[in-house]
DNA sequence: TGTCCATTTGCAACATTGTTGCATAAAAAG
DNA sequence: CTTTTTATGCAACAATGTTGCAAATGGACA
């Protein structure tokens, strides 16, 4: 998606295009995976963009809150965030390298799950995480 | 289970039973559900037994090392320590209660789980996760 | 295009969670 | 009870994230 249509879509949505919202999700949507602060942080200075720490911690903020975004949880304790099928709003599962660390979005992947809780239990979300080794890594 | 019973499994494992150690083992097997570190440090308070932060760290730690706990990683950027089902080392899932945060193994429930990954990526591990409320807070 | 105002940004300081190095204390073996 | 190995406590550090506030800026409207 070019910077252009990002900027289109803040304004149809009566959102403030500023420069670190538009750069942020450029790099979301262009990495395809689950990004941890860090890294978007590399990445905007790659592109010669750089912000503040906490710039960008409130920028993805609020890609999370206006849905532009969705944070998962790493498993080294940080959040990671990515723009992918953010706009169907299902929850979809997570592949895990187990060497690299990497974390992509199997947004096409729809396991078939059968549970059942205990009594007394309310279901209202279930959370996937598969763990393995990349096209990369094997 | 007993302070001495968990003693005497230091001892066949000839590993040194340490107050920290049968104390934090203690409390994981009586909570029943997966604990914080703050959670660990608040419960060995409750009986008196005070340890250094970084004890209480390096304790579990080592239980975790030795199989006698596991480690799972909570929403909230934390580790999460429970003592149970550790003996059978299969990975089970965990239900995760959106109002308390509570997060408990379900050890007995065994999810029916088709997944197909894309080419090139390796299983390993899948890690389920199921969110909702707990018989508390319904 | 210039002005105004609500919102965003950057900076500094702080909070939480976890880790490392090292001297001292304690467990277990003989 | 002595010795040896290992665990503990303390201090300092590191990574990740948050809060308060003054200054800068986006966007609406004249």
């Amino acid at each position: 998606m070019l910077q252009m249509d990002i900027m289109q879509l803040f304004k149809e949505r009566r959102l403030r295009a500023t420069p670190a919202r538009v750069s942020t999700l450029d790099v979301l949507l262009a990495a395809g995976r689950a990004l941890s602060h860090h890294e978007v942080e590399d990445a905007l200075a790659d592109k010669g963009e750089r912000l503040d720490r906490v710039t960008l911690y409130r920028t993805l903020d609020f890609l999370v809150e206006e849905s532009l975004a969705h944070r998962l949880s790493g498993e080294d304790r940080t959040w990671r965030f990515s723009a992918q099928g953010s706009h169907t709003g299902h929850a979809h599962p997570h592949f895990r390298c187990e060497r690299c660390g990497m974390t992509r979005c199997l947004s096409d992947l729809k396991p078939a799950m059968v549970v059942g809780l205990p009594e007394g239990y309310v279901f209202q979300q279930a959370e996937l995480t598969i763990r393995g080794l990349c096209p990369g890594c094997t």
